[in-house]
DNA sequence: CATTTATTTAACCATACGGTTAACCTTCTC
DNA sequence: GAGAAGGTTAACCGTATGGTTAAATAAATG
């Protein structure tokens, strides 16, 4: 009954989105897959702290690694577009409920206005 | 030129979000603007803990409260829906960009095929 | 005015995160 | 095989986060 681990993909998820270095190899790696030290020269950071942002957003399933047949050193990244399913999901939500929300103001507003004339 | 310093606001959205508690927050807030308490009692949480998960919320600007003339102690939340915007915003440039790579990919796969029939 | 009510802030603590440096695999390459 | 290349993990460290208890604020209430 603990509320806090009912969603622990949301969680992760929305937490590896909330770095902006992160979000910018999400973008990179949209464009193509690529491979670790690519994106360590676009955004400017040492493959280190790169290598854990990637296994942030690994284990938030957002990206998968995949090896290549070339190299086997290298590991090619690639966003699992699927796993923000689950974050737009929630997000439409939101805006689902927030329409509600308006059309309950405004019905409630319409009322106050007609029994505020009604009183008159 | 810091790229961390870029986009303040969907760091703090997304990071905001990345809480199931807070996520429950806001699902409550949009059913209807709630007190402090109210949310308390929902979410069974201490008020304490509570009222800083509500800070962060009102920092990220996804809540904003107001004060109400009856009893001047109590305020009321409400979800600021315009703040989320960014990161619909930025889910949906994903989506797109993903497109795009599907359809490159297609594009690929199609002159591939094209290329071992003409092959043989 | 003292008390209760509603809520936030402060102080404290344990834990988690992010970057760095150094060490470690694994696989090419010579 | 020795060494280099490409990456990941380990250890360390400062800082941020989150919960709890206790204190503070602010206003309704008696």
């Amino acid at each position: 009954m603990d509320q806090r681990s009912s969603k622990p993909d949301l969680d992760s998820a929305f937490n590896a989105l909330s770095d902006s270095s992160r979000r910018e190899m999400i973008r990179l790696l949209l464009q193509r897959p690529r491979r670790a030290g690519e994106l360590a020269q676009n955004i400017c950071m040492s493959p280190q702290a790169l290598s854990r942002h990637l296994r942030v957003l690994r284990k938030a399933g957002l990206v998968a690694e995949e090896s290549i047949e070339n190299d086997a050193r290298v590991r090619i990244y690639r966003v699992h577009a699927r796993a923000f399913q689950p974050v737009q999901q929630w997000l439409l939500q939101v805006e689902e409920l927030w329409r509600a929300q308006l059309l309950a103001f405004k019905s409630y507003a319409e009322n106050a206005q007609r029994d505020r004339k009604s009183k008159t």
